[in-house]
DNA sequence: AGGGTTCTACGAAACCTTTCGTTGACAACT
DNA sequence: AGTTGTCAACGAAAGGTTTCGTAGAACCCT
């Protein structure tokens, strides 16, 4: 069963995950603003993700510690791509380009992107 | 009923509308490859969007013609806005450095993507 | 040991998406 | 006029996601 694309609330809990590292089900459940989900609904999708090997956990202790598979960028990367896909055709540049339009990015940024743009094209 | 986010198959067909313009559901039908999905699916996809907005249409003739509600771009930017807001937490500019990184991109794309980074620091 | 707390697991409900069979209306053809 | 073909509409089924109540095991505190 290959990796797949997270649901929305997948892609919530991941991201916790993410800024978090290992973390418990009652960990994450605090950290999500109140009245999101409720605590065994939270204990559910993390198992479900446990199945779809989104994360793996550490069942040494009586609470589990949940850890994320992919690491952020791999995640967001196959995301990005999914994205450039389905809706640009595969067209990646339009969709960085509708990105940048999307909304404001600061000089600096656009200084961080422009540095991107050198490296990349060097090979 | 605000304007939604269309799921993958939605997303599908209104990349035909995009490309080919205002179509009936038979020339919509006919543009997809072959086994994608029967004309009745086709036919209730087209009834649903229509009931949630994302697209218009013309009943004056028995073939009912059928017609994107939003252009190509307003949607792409409000798909790519939505990613950016889910995965990356609003940082737009780090999808963009992401999308950059997933696939290689033309010489000829950077330079275009290097003259819509000059308009956007103009201002 | 007993009582309250916290955990996992399970299963069912509610909801959404995608699928397509069937029906009845309209059209076109003969 | 009758037959054949095409259309929209409807509804039900199948599959996936998200919800949470409930139950039973493990833990903690006195």
């Amino acid at each position: 069963m290959a990796v797949q694309r997270p649901t929305d609330t997948e892609l919530k809990l991941l991201r916790i995950l993410w800024e978090r590292g290992p973390s418990t089900v009652r960990e994450i459940f605090e950290t999500l603003p109140d009245g999101d989900s409720g605590y065994t609904t939270v204990l559910k999708l993390m198992q479900i993700m446990f199945e779809k090997g989104l994360v793996t956990r550490d069942e040494s202790n009586r609470s589990h510690i949940y850890k994320a598979k992919q690491k952020a960028e791999q995640t967001q990367r196959s995301l990005v791509k999914d994205l450039a896909s389905r809706a640009f055709g595969g067209a990646t540049n339009k969709l960085v380009m509708q990105a940048l339009r999307s909304k404001k990015v600061s000089a600096e940024e656009l200084a961080e992107i422009r540095e991107l743009l050198d490296e990349l094209e060097e090979k």
